[in-house]
DNA sequence: TTGGCACGCGCG
DNA sequence: AAAGCGCGCGTGCCAA
């Protein structure tokens, strides 16, 4: 592990350093050469390590090898050092591991995957102390975590093309935005956010429970003839509801809207201000935006098919409703950016599909297929690409699907093939590579009879087939948008520093142009207002690169609906 | 008391 | 309105 590590050699310009966190709290950068070999090595102190890192950042700018992005550089952030590029081991572990592009596998190693099962663990509190800290129980060595590297430089070298290693490179960057935005976080106004909850909800009551909602409670009580009803319970409204001579069989928006009767309607507006009050009400404030900062917990990769997920906060589930809070600092202002129709565009150029792309061209890729003539309006347009994305095969958006056959045939071929792909027990993949799970059998259950035990495996495998059918679509377009990302953050660092910092306190990002949210298809830059039309320009540049980067010179148009305001006002 | 589950609803 | 994909989280309920 240790060859040829000379004593004279001075580390000028490592292609990749690998940051290890040794057991007494020193840090050791492993210097790697082009081939990933290492030819020099150094163990500092932590304070020492960050001031290596900057410098090293600064002359050469390697690759650095992280253990955990998530875990380790926040701790950078705080300190003031930002890098540009780095390999994230764990992420990168999962994407070979399951990646049939792979050839030659990584050798079984339960600690470089993040999500251990609990049923691995011998209680709850282990598998609990498992998840939260894994370096509890894995070692940040640097020797094992250079192993671990020249492991997986083995495995991508034996893949037939480089997109399983482009896929890591973005993963890595990705998880380097992640935790930049968390750090910078989202500039977040308390004043309009309670302004909103009071206009919705009115003043804070007893125990506070706004006014708006007890009054509408009672309401309800009284139109339901049911004085002491916890509207809260859904058996206990449900019941409720039938008394009343309501035949609804669930609580849900969808089905009451379908009823008369005279609670229903204070009763949806209960259920949207019990909504609001209990995601996003006052507590919510208090307990994720600090100094006029929400931070959301980004969780890259962790959705199957390569999305993003969160952790705390419910970041990716903000309601539309609260998007007024969003405000620019002074002298900031906001640019909200985000692709129309991104994921049948992206099936379009993954499947090459000539007359899908040419229906996109217009910018409207539904009023496009309208055009084609096999639909009559735009609406219908819409679930027909729905249906065919997620597999519908009932309802009007089943019914729409074969007529997209006729026209887009190859792109009907990919998903359809995917489908069956899926119901047979193979694999599929994104367009870099990412490979979806292998199907789990179901767990045995007492069935009336084979005939029905025969339905219900078919039922199983159509689900899978479904969810195939969507992953490579999901996850090409997740694979987009992470290209996207990296795009935006490399222009953006090349912008001019600005004079007025913004707010944020312990992120590098104060004196520049930055990332601030990004969900699957949108992202919001915050930005010095004399830097919005050149930030401006690297997000709509950053979208053409990355359309070029993974399709070529395929012709698919990504439009951006792009916005530069002080506030998020949708 | 607590963990797991179903429900319902927010986001794409 | 469309019923097809992927998530996280708050609530109530109930079995351990």
């Amino acid at each position: 592990m240790s060859a040829d590590v000379s004593a004279n050699a001075a580390p000028s310009k490592p292609a990749s350093v690998v940051i290890g966190h040794e057991d007494s709290g020193d840090m050791t950068l492993v210097f790697l050469n082009e081939n990933g070999h290492e030819y020099h090595r150094k163990t500092y102190s932590e304070r020492q390590a960050h001031a290596a890192i900057r410098h090293y950042e600064q002359h050469s700018a390697p690759r650095w090898i992280f253990r955990s992005i998530r875990d380790d550089y926040p701790t950078l952030l705080a300190d003031g050092v930002r890098v540009a590029r780095a390999w994230d081991l764990l992420l990168c572990h999962q994407i070979i591991r399951d990646s049939a592009l792979i050839p030659k596998q990584l050798p079984d190693a339960a600690h470089w995957r993040r999500s251990q099962p609990v049923s691995d663990a011998h209680d709850t509190q282990a598998a609990l102390f498992a998840w939260i800290s894994p370096h509890a129980r894995n070692t940040q060595d640097s020797d094992e975590l250079y192993g671990e590297y020249s492991r997986q430089r083995d495995a991508l070298a034996s893949s037939r093309d480089g997109r399983v290693e482009m896929l890591c490179r973005l993963e890595s960057a990705g998880a380097l935005v992640a935790e930049e935005m968390t750090a910078a976080g989202v500039p977040w106004n308390t004043a309009v956010h309670e302004q909103i909850l009071e206009d919705a909800l009115g003043p804070r009551g007893v125990g506070g429970i706004p006014q708006r909602m007890r009054d509408t409670a009672a309401q309800i009580r009284t139109l339901l003839n049911d004085p002491q009803l916890s509207i809260d319970s859904q058996p206990k409204l449900l019941r409720a509801l039938q008394r009343a001579g309501v035949a609804a069989r669930s609580t849900s928006k969808h089905e009451l809207v379908q009823h008369q009767h005279p609670a229903i309607v204070p009763l949806l507006e209960y259920k949207r201000m019990a909504r609001l009050f209990a995601a996003n009400g006052w507590t919510w404030l208090a307990e994720w935006v600090h100094d006029e900062r929400f931070r959301p917990v980004y969780l890259p990769g962790a959705v199957v098919t390569g999305r993003w997920a969160s952790s705390g906060g419910g970041a990716l589930q903000i309601p539309r409703q609260l998007r007024p809070a969003v405000r620019a600092d002074d002298g900031w202002v906001l640019i909200m950016a985000d692709v129309a129709q991104l994921e049948p565009r992206v099936l379009a150029a993954m499947a090459a599909d000539s007359a899908m792309a040419q229906a996109a061209a217009g910018g409207d890729l539904y009023e496009g297929i309208v055009r084609t003539g096999i639909v009559a309006t735009r609406e219908e347009a819409k679930y027909a690409v729905l249906g065919a994305m997620y597999g519908a095969t009932t309802g009007d958006s089943g019914r729409l699907v074969p007529r997209l056959r006729t026209v887009f045939t190859r792109a009907m071929r990919l998903v359809d093939d995917a489908a069956r792909t899926g119901e047979e027990g193979g694999h599929v993949m994104t367009l870099l590579g990412r490979t979806s799970p292998t199907a789990q059998p179901p767990p045995a259950q007492d069935m009336p009879d084979a005939a029905y035990a025969a339905r219900d495996q078919q039922r199983v495998r159509r689900e899978f087939g479904r969810f195939t059918r969507n992953f490579i679509v999901q996850g090409t377009a997740a694979e987009w948008a992470l290209v996207w990302l990296a795009e935006i953050r490399q222009r953006l660092w090349a912008l001019p520093q600005t004079q007025v910092p913004a707010a944020a306190s312990g992120s590098v990002a104060n004196h520049r142009a930055h990332l601030v949210f990004f969900l699957h298809d949108e992202v919001i830059v915050h930005c010095p207002r004399e830097l919005a039309d050149a930030a401006s320009t690297a997000v709509h540049e950053a979208a053409q690169a990355a359309t070029r980067r993974l399709f070529g010179d395929f012709p698919i148009t990504m439009p951006l609906d792009l916005t530069v305001s002080s506030d998020a006002h949708v």
